[in-house]
DNA sequence: CTGAAAGCGCTTACAG
DNA sequence: CTGAAAGCGCTTACAG
């Protein structure tokens, strides 16, 4: 009931294993008669060849590894698609772990990964990251690591993201043009990258608009989840601040505002506008349907490891590689919370 | 810049590679002086141990398998969660796999994952399973399957549901209790078993309550897709069918018809009830929040691993392992589509 | 308490 | 064209 191995085949056809594995690796010094028979034996025991064995032999176990702070998140799943897709056409599998957004679980999993002795490992960090230092220890071992979406900028590694400062400042600046003044952003911890960066683009618009920035609109997520977008917006309404427009880190923040807005009876974009980021799925059809920035998860997830593969082949090659970061495009849907 | 070995901590110390072996997996036939010494060598020389030699040697992998349709559902992103969180508690680790709804597929991603000779495998069918000779290979080859959600029937191994007829017949049910007598089925292909019982379970709802089924009141979904349940919403409103209420095989389809209906100003419920399958997150912030049965994704994920570690647990010890399939309680989540 | 030896299932440089 | 041998990095039964 154990599979069969090549000293099987060997034996049946009573030749050695060596010739078993180079005819059935396609090898030209195998007489046509021995890879014919072989091949035969091979079909008939149901053979399958034993990856950990190559892998041990070889080096290379053609699998990567990728951590995210989550799957159940719409935009990671897009990447996941795209990671999975892109690595199996070229023959890898992928390991998937979520760093449920800590540092320290982020650090055991690439703990597991290196011992797993993968050939490659994608990230996108947890927004509790202080430090870098874990990184650190991987692109030492000389372990091919390509940051994507949540990064850390110190690190010397390649990158695939999206110009967050400028989406970010289009968005606003999207808000300024169809009339808006007081625009609130809903923005997200105060950690990662890309919340600093949103948050940037968002001030940077103000300015180059001559509006003035007021802390007092700045509303800080600490989960970035549907709850805070609805508490916050619940907080804008009560307290009666005079907003016209909502910019939110994500668009689960902004459909929790929207929800607080339609129940409050609140008229959007008539009283207040609101954008997201990301495009998730559900914008499309909440109503209103959310104007957001569209983020290329899918095709975010693919350059992330054709990057990967990059890095992989040339050190397979002996060759430095000279880290890359990519920067993907965004663009802003339209839709129907803001006037266009 | 190679990885350390056992043996490059042996040279080291100067002992053999069994005593350190034996060391760090803390045998007591090793003597405390010496343990101490080799903890302290393979923390300074930074030993990670080559899982890929431990796999090979032990002949387990402490790797799993997933086959899902597709990642990008909400649903499958619960169950995957379940999965990986459950499987990385046991000390594994899982591989993911897209099948794309395609049997080929399956099968080229079933090969992949013997070669790789994981320890177990989990999967969700493809919609287009017409056969389960690739199954068999997986159970006749001795390794674990677990099949979940989307099932075959007449396979040997265990598996993880929910009752899909009854839950669609409580969902049918609730329909005809709030005064509905026209109800529209948006179902799923011809060939998967849930999409079968929830059609099944819709009609027996009818039955009991002595209402006519009509054949003209059935769609049937072939991707299962937002547009096409705009699409049959469409071709009920200008085709001008008596229709009170619409149960859609999954949340997705019912979000398109409600997409339509909105749009043709159509009332929910007051003209057309709505009742969708699966509690998508989306569901929840949509306008208005469409009633749904709700499907214990995470859970799901969670207890397939679980029977799946309790045949793998059997196997090492030598036991033939039953398989068992559990049956998870589904409940409806009533909101704004309907009259409860 | 320590270690030599065998072996997991392959691949590949080398000899014939 | 074929095959013996070494080796990838471990674990473990066994001997001392």
């Amino acid at each position: 009931m154990k599979p069969t191995t090549l000293k099987d085949i060997a034996i049946k056809l009573n030749i050695s294993v060596t010739t078993v594995s180079k005819a059935l690796k396609g090898y030209s010094d195998v007489s046509k008669t021995t890879r014919a028979a072989v091949f035969e034996q091979a079909e008939k025991m149901n053979y399958s060849p034993n990856s950990v064995a190559v892998n041990l032999r070889t080096r290379q176990t053609k699998t990567i590894g990728a951590i995210i702070p989550t799957i159940t998140h719409h935009f990671f799943s897009k990447v996941i698609d795209g990671i999975i897709e892109e690595a199996e056409k070229n023959g890898y599998l992928v390991i998937i772990l979520q760093s449920e957004e800590s540092v320290k679980q982020e650090k055991k999993l690439i703990k597991l990964l290196m011992n797993k002795r993968v050939d490659g490992i994608l990230m996108s960090l947890a927004a509790d990251n202080d430090t870098s230092k874990h990184l650190k220890k991987v692109i030492d071992a000389k372990i091919p690591l390509v940051l994507f979406d949540k990064i850390s900028k110190i690190s010397n590694c390649s990158k695939v993201v999206i110009n967050d400062r400028e989406a970010s400042y289009n968005a606003t600046t999207l808000l300024i043009n169809s009339g808006c003044r007081r625009i609130a952003h809903f923005r997200g911890p105060l950690n990662p990258q890309n919340s600093i960066d949103r948050y940037l683009g968002y001030r940077k618009a103000l300015e180059d608009n001559n509006i003035e920035f007021d802390r007092s609109l700045i509303y800080t997520c600490k989960n970035v989840t549907f709850e805070e977008g609805y508490k916050f917006a619940k907080e804008i309404h009560e307290q009666n601040k005079d907003v016209d427009a909502i910019f939110a880190i994500t668009d689960l923040v902004a459909v929790g505002a929207i929800a607080y807005l339609n129940k409050a009876g609140i008229k959007i974009p008539d009283e207040i506008s609101v954008i997201g980021f990301s495009n998730w799925f559900m914008s499309a059809v909440i109503s209103p349907p959310l104007t957001t920035v569209e983020q290329p998860g899918y095709k975010m997830g693919k350059k992330a490891v054709k990057l990967l593969f990059e890095e992989i082949n040339s050190s397979n090659k002996g060759i430095d590689f000279e880290p890359k970061t990519i920067v993907l495009k965004t663009k802003i849907i339209k839709r129907k919370t803001t006037f266009s």
